[in-house]
RNA sequence: UCCCCGGUAGCUCAGCUGGUUAGAGCGGGUGACUGUUAAUCACUAGGUCGUUGGUUCGAGUCCGACCCGGGGAGCCA
C-alpha cells in the first residue's frame, strides 16, 4: 500500500469500513479486487470490492457523472484492481450499513480478458481451483482459510508462549532418517548426469555439498528433544517433508507440522497437553475468526462452529489400546481388516471410535511395542509402549505422540530391535547419557487441524499451494 | 502403490441402448430495466467432446493404451 500520496485520505481496510471504524462523512482510500459491478441506468454502478481483510466487501456507489465512468469504470469486471477515494456514507440500500460515495476511482489493473478470468462470483469446484492456485485466494473461500491459518498459527504461538514454551527452529535440511522410517527427499547439488563414483562404485557423497548424503527432514523430533533437555518446554513449528506416494485427501508432501516436547512430564502429562492445547486453539480461531468461521458453517460444514465448541466444552475420552480393542471386537460392525491385540487401529477403526461409539475426539494410549517406533517408552508390562494417538472425527490421527525412552539402556536395545545404526544416533544417546530425564512429545498435523476446523474435506484446499505425488505446479 | 469414478464452451453440468447442424445455466459482449445485493429480462459470441490407436456405413457415446483429476485404501501428521 504504497502507492498512497500526501493528498490521499488515509487508507481503511474494508475490515474497519465495516466494522464503522471510519465516521461517517468521512474521506477515506480504499483498496482492492472488484468482485461484482452492477449497474443502474439511473446514472451509477454499484462495486464490491474486497482487499483479503475480511469476508464482505465494501460497496462503492460510482456516479456517471465521474470522468472515468464511461469508458473505465463500466469496464471493472470481477478481479480488477482500483484504488477509490470516497465519503463513508450510510446506505440507502439493504445487505449493507456503510458504503462508500466515490470520488475518485483509479483502476490499477483491468481484467485483460474477462472472458478467460476464472474466478467468477460463483460456485467453483474445489479441483478446479486447485488448477489456479495463484488466483484461488481471490475467492470467499480461500480468503477465509488464508484468515483461519493465520489465526490458527497464532493462537498456536500464543498458546505456547503462555505456557513458557520457547520455540525451537530445528534444521529442515538433515543427515538422519529420523524414525527410521518413511521416504526422504534427497538434498543433493551433485550433478545428476555425472555422478562421482567412489573406487567400490557407489555414489561419492563426499563431494556432495555437504560431504554427506542430506534430506529435508520428516520430523524436528529428535532435534528438539536437546532443546527441550535444557529449555524443558520447547516446541517447533515448521515445513516436514516425506517423499511417500500417498494420494489421499489427508497427506501432503510438504505439510507444516507442531511438535511439543516436555521435560519432566510423562504420558498422562502429555495426553493433557494436547487436549489443553486444541482446546485453546479452537477457542481462540472462533473468537478471532467469527465471521469466516460462519461461512464455513453455512458454505462448508453446518456442524463447523458447533463441533469447535463441543470440543472446546467436553473432557476428551481416553481410552487404552486394549479398551479400544474390546470395544471394536464387542461392536458387531463388520470391518475390512479384522481386529486384534496387537495390530494396527486401521482408518474405519478409528473412524467407528471418534464418530460412531464416542462421537468425540478420542485419546488412544499404550499401543503395542510392535506397532510403534523405536523412540516411544516401553512400559513396565514388557509389550506396550506409552503412545498415544489424538482421533478426530471425520479426520482421523491429528496428533500423534509419546513419552520418551529415557532410559540408555532400553533405547539401544530398541535401536537395535528395529535396525538402526547407534553411530547414527550417538548424539541421541549422548542425550540419555548426560543429564536424562524422563520426557514427552507429540506431532500435529498443521493442516489436518485446519481441515478439522474449517470442515473443509481436502487437505490441499488448506495450504496454499499443495505438494503431492506428480503434482508441484506454481 | 492398489481399488473405484471421472475428463464435453471461461466455469458448473446434461447428452438415454452409437445415427444428421453437440445443449443449458452461470460468466463475457450488446441492449432494456432497476438503490442494486451471485439483480432481472432479451439478443449474441464461444466447443479438435483429455490424448492416441481400434471396432463400425457412422463414435461425445463402444473397446485398448496412455495422460490428468477426484473418491476410498495403505503409509502417516
Amino acid at each position: 500500500m504504497s502507492t498512497q500520496s500526501s493528498a490521499l485520505p488515509p487508507v481503511a481496510s474494508v475490515k474497519a469500513l465495516l466494522a464503522n471504524e471510519h465516521a461517517q462523512g468521512s474521506d477515506v482510500l480504499v483498496q482492492g479486487w472488484v468482485r461484482t459491478r452492477r449497474d443502474s441506468k439511473a446514472g451509477f454502478s454499484f462495486v464490491h470490492l474486497n482487499d483479503g481483510s475480511c469476508l464482505n466487501n465494501i460497496q462503492l456507489v460510482a456516479d456517471q457523472a465521474l470522468p472515468n465512468y464511461q469508458n473505465e469504470i463500466l469496464k471493472l469486471t470481477s478481479g480488477s484492481s482500483i484504488q477509490c477515494v470516497g465519503t463513508v456514507v450510510e446506505s440507502k440500500g439493504k445487505g449493507q450499513s456503510v458504503e462508500i460515495q466515490v470520488k475518485t476511482i483509479e483502476v490499477m489493473g483491468l481484467v485483460e480478458d474477462p472472458d478467460t478470468y476464472p474466478i467468477q462470483p460463483k460456485q467453483h469446484s474445489y479441483e478446479f481451483l486447485r488448477s489456479v492456485a495463484h488466483l484461488r485466494p481471490r475467492t470467499n473461500t480461500f480468503g477465509a482459510v488464508t484468515r483461519i491459518r493465520h489465526a490458527a498459527a497464532q493462537a498456536i504461538h500464543r498458546f505456547f508462549d503462555e505456557q513458557g514454551y520457547c520455540w525451537v527452529n530445528t534444521p529442515i535440511i538433515t543427515a538422519s532418517d529420523a524414525e527410521g522410517a518413511g521416504q526422504l527427499f534427497r538434498v543433493s547439488t551433485l550433478d545428476l548426469a555425472n555422478l562421482p563414483k567412489t573406487d567400490s562404485g557407489h555414489i561419492d557423497f563426499a563431494q556432495d555439498f555437504f560431504g554427506q548424503e542430506t534430506f529435508l527432514t520428516v520430523s524436528g523430533q529428535l532435534n528438539v528433544e536437546a532443546f527441550c533437555l535444557a529449555m524443558s518446554k520447547v516446541y517447533t513449528f515448521g515445513p516436514t517433508f516425506r517423499a511417500e506416494n500417498s494420494n489421499t485427501s489427508r497427506h501432503l508432501a510438504e505439510f507444516w507440522m507442531v511438535e511439543p516436547e516436555v521435560a519432566f512430564a510423562d504420558l498422562n502429562d502429555l495426553a493433557h497437553l494436547a487436549e489443553q492445547f486444541l482446546k485453546s486453539v479452537f477457542s481462540d480461531v472462533l473468537t478471532h475468526c467469527a465471521e469466516d468461521m460462519a461461512f464455513f458453517a453455512d458454505r462448508i460444514e453446518p456442524e463447523a462452529i458447533t463441533r469447535l465448541e463441543k470440543v472446546i466444552e467436553s473432557p476428551f475420552i481416553r481410552m487404552d489400546y486394549g479398551e479400544a480393542i474390546k470395544i471394536l471386537e464387542a461392536s458387531g460392525q463388520k470391518f475390512e481388516y479384522p481386529v486384534s491385540w496387537g495390530t494396527d487401529l486401521q482408518t474405519e477403526h478409528e473412524r467407528f471410535l471418534t464418530e460412531v461409539h464416542c462421537k468425540a475426539p478420542v485419546v488412544v494410549v499404550n499401543y503395542p511395542d510392535a506397532i510403534k517406533a523405536f523412540y516411544m517408552r516401553l512400559n513396565d508390562d514388557n509389550e506396550t509402549v506409552a503412545a498415544m494417538d489424538v482421533l478426530a472425527p471425520g479426520i482421523g490421527e491429528i496428533i500423534g505422540g509419546s513419552q520418551r525412552e529415557e532410559r540408555l539402556d532400553v533405547l539401544q536395545k530398541r535401536m537395535a530391535h528395529h535396525g538402526l545404526d547407534a553411530e547414527t544416533y550417538r548424539w541421541f544417546l549422548d542425550l540419555r547419557r548426560y543429564g536424562t530425564v524422563p520426557h514427552a512429545g507429540f506431532g500435529l498435523g498443521f493442516e489436518r487441524l485446519l481441515n478439522y476446523i474449517t470442515g473443509l474435506g481436502n487437505i490441499r484446499d488448506v495450504i496454499p499451494y499443495p505438494r503431492t505425488p506428480k503434482s508441484a505446479p506454481f
